[in-house]
DNA sequence: GCCAACGTTGGC
DNA sequence: GCCAACGTTGGC
């Protein structure tokens, strides 16, 4: 089992959003970057865990856990030219992006606020931290997942 | 609202 | 294949 960390903007879809879609599940569309698609395409499984984290909002942070339940599929908002992430370049023949289905865990009793991640020499290394970093989806290794969760 | 960092595009 | 221009992300 892997542990990933996926950003979302709370004003477009938050954690309680996620807790409120049917079957607290829900797709994880609009990635239009190719590193995240990788990940989503190739990489994740379904058990897989996931850190929920709002970016964009103050603070930013880490806000809860959710677990893949469907691997990569094709990401069929790139097909939809009323979807504000469509891109006529990505073909369902062809599909250019892709998305998995996330399910609600739970959420954290408190946000664990980037400054906090940034301030704690364990997470040298993790890629949220890293300078510059703007992946909206990204690994985290077990020994940080842990102690990202110990700070709870 | 600013702007640094970084990804993508497209002319050459 | 290089790289300047441009667009986006996301913290502050």
């Amino acid at each position: 089992m892997q542990y990933w960390l996926m950003k979302s903007e709370p004003d477009e879809f938050s954690i309680d959003d996620l807790a409120s879609r049917p079957g607290q599940t829900e797709h994880w569309d609009g990635v239009r970057n190719y590193q995240a698609r990788n990940m989503m395409r190739d990489q994740m499984k379904v058990g897989d865990q996931i850190l929920f984290y709002h970016s964009n909002t103050q603070p930013p942070g880490v806000v809860g856990v959710a677990e893949v339940v469907r691997e990569g599929y094709p990401d069929h908002t790139a097909f939809d030219p009323e979807d504000p992430h469509y891109d006529p370049r990505s073909d369902p023949d062809n599909p250019r992006w892709f998305m998995v289905d996330v399910r609600f865990v739970r959420k954290l009793r408190r946000v664990i606020t980037l400054a906090e991640l940034k301030d704690r020499p364990e997470l040298d290394g993790l890629a949220l931290v890293r300078r510059g970093n703007r992946l909206s989806v990204m690994p985290v290794e077990k020994r940080h997942w842990d102690f990202i969760l110990s700070l709870e």
